[in-house]
DNA sequence: TGGTACATGTAACATGTTACATGATTAG
DNA sequence: CTAATCATGTAACATGTTACATGTACCA
């Protein structure tokens, strides 16, 4: 449990870089993929821990490629410090959802408002589990714990989509 | 769909104070206990936001009370700006759950490891559900939206426990 | 070969978190 | 009355977001 002050980001991309070396370009398009939802890791993100861990060591920048892209490498240092990571405390979980601030204060628009706000939201959701279930059927050779959390996405979003509709009728 | 300029953390202090003057504590407390898990206030961000609302003339400050706490009421403008936000767009939701990215790399660390994991997480969401039944029997009261907020909570948690369950075996 | 679209990277900003300083209340 | 505790507020920091500058690849 030693602290190895990592941060989830940081932690994220060095456990991508396990793989091979990959550029930041790469590392936005994986954790998109891998991730999806529930760990959003913006470019600038991306951009700013590389410099950062390659200066810990735990990264070794390699020859930069088409468009002046810098690949980066994981040493061995930062296998280590992802393991470490690994066993780190998990931390709290966090939500941060628009829809429902404003459903704390739906008594305060109008009913036609609320039926609209719930409407949209509710096609948002309707095309987010549809890319969800696509990728779901693409996955096939991914490994069982990828495929879970693709799962959780899918639950969350059914189960949301079910408040929806009890909520707004 | 004006743009009001207003960030959901502020509108949402706004939309609490329509019950009347609150001081930072208060709206602290409050917005716990309204909008629980989903969207989080910290006591910085508030005592960083109710300046400046007031600055914008949307809030007004009272009288210093105990503990030299700053009470702060909505000003009829404050009202306006609330009620433009409540009518702009919803912006997308955020998660942000170390377990589940940490499940994205389960593969890599031990099955004794993993058991571990997920029986803390388990036993941390169990007593969250908990928590949040209790609330939902403690809110009878409360309007319809309120306990429609509460009810996301536990669909949600209990989603999760289910999730973990079928993960973990 | 000119120009349009796109990917890389940066930098300024907004938001969220942690740790601290201060003063008021309460318990002994 | 003194000390411990607790609530208020601040300030430094970490993280996340948006908007921009630059240069490269692609296409007409």
């Amino acid at each position: 449990m030693a602290d190895t002050g990592l941060n989830s980001t940081a932690a994220a991309l060095l456990g991508l870089l396990h793989e091979g070396p990959k550029t930041g370009g790469d590392l936005v398009a994986e954790a998109q993929s891998r991730f999806g939802s529930f760990w959003t890791v913006t470019r600038s993100q991306v951009y700013r821990e590389l410099p950062e861990l390659a200066g810990r060591g735990y990264l070794k920048a390699g020859k930069p490629g088409t468009r002046s892209a810098q690949p980066y490498a994981i040493t061995a240092a930062g296998r280590r410090a992802f393991a470490g990571w690994l066993t780190e405390s998990v931390g709290r979980e966090h939500h941060r959802s628009p829809l429902l601030l404003r459903t704390a204060f739906a008594g305060r628009i109008t009913a036609e408002h609320r039926r609209t706000l719930f409407a949209d939201e509710r096609a948002v959701h309707e095309q987010t589990l549809a890319a969800l279930r696509e990728q779901l059927k693409e996955s096939k050779g991914a490994d069982r714990f990828s495929r879970a959390t693709l799962d959780f996405a899918i639950t969350y979003e059914r189960a949301l989509l079910r408040w929806i509709d009890t909520t707004s009728s």
